[in-house]
DNA sequence: ACCCGCATGTAAGTCGTTACATGATTCT
DNA sequence: AGAATCATGTAACGACTTACATGCGGGT
């Protein structure tokens, strides 16, 4: 039991979910958090299976391929909560622009400073994509989203997360540029 | 080429280094960003000069074993720098902790509630350390670290980053809790 | 005609972690 | 005596990415 397979668990705990569907879920709401191919997705899920974690009916179509709707069983459920409460790994943030900007004393003139605008339009922009998605969400729920108990409260505070982690890099990289800035006026 | 090797590069275009101080620099230094076992620096250090980005000489201990003390070539430093300035990869966060409490609303009484003062205490224990470290950095190299053209100067932002990064997480943690007690008053 | 979405899989290759392997010195 | 530090490597395994593979229906 992987990291990845109590992701997909997460998902089919709250609704029973296909692979494709999983694929798309992962890729939209998970996404940016723990990001996965179908390729890894359908092996886990007959692991899953397997190990009595998840069960799947076949949904029959006419007009289009049939479909393997996995639920999450009891154990599924227990297994979850148990690895929720597990000791945490401490796995690492991996972030590839910060490591680039390790060594961004090697660039000469302003190109350290383009570098940094770079990336933080990019990130005002996955910025704006977080706050459309939340308030997308609130909308649409409007009592659930704030009962500490509800699925949609979850999935609320980690694309608060998302939004507070955008905000950060950019004040981050305003600052960085404003201190490049003076000691270096173009 | 992947990505550990440039942080490699990156580490010893600023001074050489042997495998075993690379080890310890990336642990110590580069460690929460990206994080790497020794088992993976000997070949990867090894590909750096088949490449032509690095060479070494043989440093003979008579009290210790031999070091094999690693330089980046000029053409290492051009790699390198072509590295930061391409397209970022966009890499993704893979935050567990998170992918937790998006499952969260499984747990029942006060086990989210502890879930989360657990996660708190401990960034605020990877906080202090980070302070720590950048005041170490600070007070040893006062003159230095403002220079934006000095590798310390960079050393210090992304310290700045992994702080500001953890007073974010404290505070997430703090709100979330804010917010499952308003709904289910122990 | 060609590409996109739906739907499920397998295979090959890279990256990263953990364990195996060796051997001297220094600290407890 | 046993553990830790210095110092360099190899091997096995697991996780992740990218490409291969198939096939229908709908849009441009």
């Amino acid at each position: 039991m992987n990291t990845l397979s109590y992701a997909l668990l997460g998902l089919i705990a709250r609704k029973p979910l296909s692979g494709y569907d999983l694929m798309r879920q992962m890729r939209e709401r998970v996404g940016p958090l723990w990001p996965v191919g179908h390729s890894q997705i359908y092996p886990a899920l007959a692991a899953l299976e397997r190990g009595g974690l998840a069960r799947h009916n076949v949904v029959e179509q006419t007009e289009r391929p049939d479909r393997k709707v996995y639920a999450a069983t009891a154990a599924g459920r227990q297994a979850l909560r148990a690895w929720i409460q597990a000791e945490a790994s401490g796995r690492p943030l991996r972030d590839e622009f910060l490591l680039k900007t390790y060594s961004m004393w090697l660039l000469r003139g302003g190109e350290a400073q383009e570098l940094i605008e770079r990336e933080r339009e990019r990130r005002a922009r996955s910025l704006a994509e977080y706050e459309g998605t939340l308030s997308r969400l609130r909308d649409e729920w409007k009592g659930e989203i704030d009962r500490g108990d509800s699925p949609l409260f979850a999935s609320a505070r980690v694309l608060e997360y998302a939004i507070l982690h955008e905000r950060d890099y950019l004040a981050w990289c305003a600052e960085t540029l404003r201190l490049l800035g003076r000691g270096d006026p173009s």
